[in-house]
This record gives structure tokens, sequence and C-alpha cells, in this order.
DNA sequence: GTGTTACCGTAACAGATGTTACGAACCTTG
DNA sequence: CAAGGTTCGTAACATCTGTTACGGTAACAC
């Protein structure tokens, strides 16, 4: 009874951590992010935050997969709101754009991981894993939308389309006033007009 | 006369450090780049590299520039040995993604630049100037290869270009063997077959 | 050759960082 | 109420990091 109420507990703490991960990788940078950072950034002390991790890479991997989690929550309410398979793709694309506050942060947060990956076999392994999930939705939904295409041509697409929204997502995150949103839409509009995917 | 050579020397020896770190960057990661590793690297001592660099943050910047100047070498030694402005266009976003060992480095050198700009107002500064150079040198090529496009085309086009290149780069570095230099270099082809820059 | 200067390797230092150890407060259980 | 276990804050520890200081050495001027 209790116990299952201390592991309610115990996982929201583990968010929380995570969120003050995000918020640190997000704002500060990688090279800021310390077991006493995110505890102040937590609102509270390393004592918790060694409990609830084993060591620094628990934290990261924690929070990696928690955003991806997240993502994959927040696209596939997208999906199934969309009324056919070409405005689910261009909502999808949308959201892993820097559009709003929200997911330009999201995209320093990456670009954080993405850092913290190279030279981490784990990170790594774990980043080409929620790559390939990623790059396969996209997959999905472009054949969805042009269900005749041949794989070669759905691949060059997908490609494409993933590099774009996520080059435009980085380069947006750093730079936000030459990239404004409308920029950022009217090239994903572009791009899935030139594709025969509009 | 021998001050000359003492500054070559001296330019040589920065450069020969920037390569070091360079090198940490992609092999090791940004938060394994410590003055110590990259002496190492650059088969000196400590003392070295901080007789040459007034501390940590002038490395990176450094390292920084001259990567920039070494790309704009490049690009502009692709560009004019290119027979038509379409094909400079081609190949100079060609050399942009992970084509070569050598470019896939690179990637990984950009993302570690990056990931310390996030938080640190000199590098992010730095990274936009030398971003929207680039962004202007595309620009150049695009209405070079369509003289009569309207500026907004020409924009999402750039940022459509750019932004998948460099995406692409990022995916490729990080998962070599889901992106093949013959998918990346379709997905450029179609891309500018797509805009009508072919 | 001798004094001088710049170069750079060695080593120290202060602070930060990941991790561990310990103990107090709290909750559960008998 | 008492015993025992869980949770987590405090503080220590060893290591690592950026930076500084010092000393030896080689090149140069005369």
């Amino acid at each position: 009874m209790r116990a299952i109420a201390r592991r309610a507990d115990a996982e929201s703490q583990q968010e929380r951590i995570s969120e003050a991960v995000w918020s640190i990788l997000a704002l500060k940078g990688i090279e800021h992010l310390t077991i006493r950072a995110v505890a102040a950034a937590a609102g509270c002390t390393t004592g918790l935050v060694m409990h609830r991790f084993p060591g620094r890479r628990a934290l990261l991997v924690h929070a990696r997969d928690l955003l991806h989690a997240r993502t994959r929550a927040r696209v596939e309410r997208i999906e199934a709101a969309a009324p056919t398979p070409r405005a689910a793709l261009r909502a999808v694309l949308a959201q892993g754009m820097a559009l709003t506050a929200e997911s330009s942060q999201e995209a320093l947060v990456w670009a954080g991981f993405l850092a913290a990956a190279v030279g981490d076999p784990d990170l790594a392994d774990l980043h080409r894993r929620h790559n390939r999930a990623w790059r396969e939705r996209v997959a999905r939904l472009v054949r969805a939308a042009a269900p005749d295409w041949a794989p070669a041509r759905v691949d060059t697409a997908v490609l494409a389309l993933t590099g774009a929204t996520e080059g435009a997502a980085q380069l947006a995150s750093m730079d936000p006033e030459s990239y404004s949103t409308a920029t950022q839409e009217a090239m994903l509009d572009t791009m899935l007009d030139a594709f025969g995917l509009a």
C-alpha cells in the first residue's frame, strides 16, 4: 500500500530531477550540468539526487528517456487528432522545429544530449535508438501520405524532412531572431509541396 | 627576423593545439575537453598550452575560428572550381554533409561547439556570426542559381537546404550505418531537383 | 664567453566535482 | 509505545580542473 505511494513519490521525484536536468541543459549548457547544479535547480540536496540515481550518467539516461517518452506521447496525440495522413505528417514535423519557446528549449536540450553522447557509448546507443524510432515514425507517416512510393523514395524524403526540421530547430534555437516561426513554417510547407506531400 | 620565425612557430603551435581540441571534441566529447587532455593530444605540456592561450575559453574560440577559416577556404576552392552556379551550390552543400570521414568528424566537432555555446554568450555570438556567414554564402549561391526568384523564396530554400544538410550531417555522424553516403547524396539531389535547382 | 631575454616544462594551489559515509527524522509494524 | 527500516540532508573524501608561480634552458646581443 504505502509502498505504492512511496514508489509513486519516487517516480515523481525522478521526474522533477530530470526536469531540472533539462533546465540546466537548456539554460547553462552541459558543461555546467553538475550534481550540485541539478540539486539546486530541483530544489533539493545532492543527497536526494544521489539517492534517486546511482550516478551522473543515470541522470542523463533517465532525462533522455523521459524526453523521448514525452515527445512520443505528444506526437501520438497530434497524429491521432490529425484529419488526414498528410496533415498528421505536417503537424508531427512541425512540432519538431523550434516554433514555440518549449520546443526551442527542447532543441537546446537535444543538443546537450548529442554532445554528451559523443564519447559515451551508452548514451550514443540511446541516441541512435531514439533517433531510429523517430525516423521510423516519419517514414510510416510518409508511406501513409504517399502509399505508392518506392522505398528508396520514401527514405530520401524521410532523411530530407527529418534533417531539415532538426537542422532548422538547431539553427533557430541558437539564433531565434534570424529564423522566425513564419520562416520555419514556410520552409516546411515549401518542402512538403516540393516533395508532393502537401 | 627571429621574431618572425618565432611568431610563425607560435602560430603553428596554436594550430596544432587547436587541432588537438578538434580531435578531443570529435573523439571524447566536450565533457572531456580539459587543458591536460589537449596538451596530451597535442604532444606537449599544459605549460605550453597556457603559454599560447590565456585560458580555456580562448582555446575554444581559436579552434572555432580556425574551423571556420578552413571551411571557408575549402568552400571557396570548391566554388571556384565549379563549372556552373548550380554545380557550385551542390558541391558546397555536399561538403557540409557527413560524406567523408573528415567531414563526419567535423560534424561531431561542430556539435561540441554548439553545446559549448549554450550558456556561453561569447561562443554563442561566434556561433551566430559564423552561421550567418554560411547562410549568406548559400543564399548567394541560390540567387546565382536562380536569379529570378523572389527574396522570400530564396530564404525558404536556403533554410531548407542548410537545415537539411546540417541535420543530415548530425544524424549521419552519430549513426553512420543508418545513413550511407549514397543516401545523403540522394537526399541532396532530390531536394535540389524538387526545388528546381538541379 | 657572458649577460639577458623569451620559451616552456614542473609543480603547486584553490576551487569544483562525483561519490561515499554517516546520522537524524520519519513512517511502518508489532 | 518501542523497534526497525526507509528517506534524505550534511559533510567528508579523493580526484580532477583551471590557473598561477617558479625555475631551468636555449637562443640572442655584445
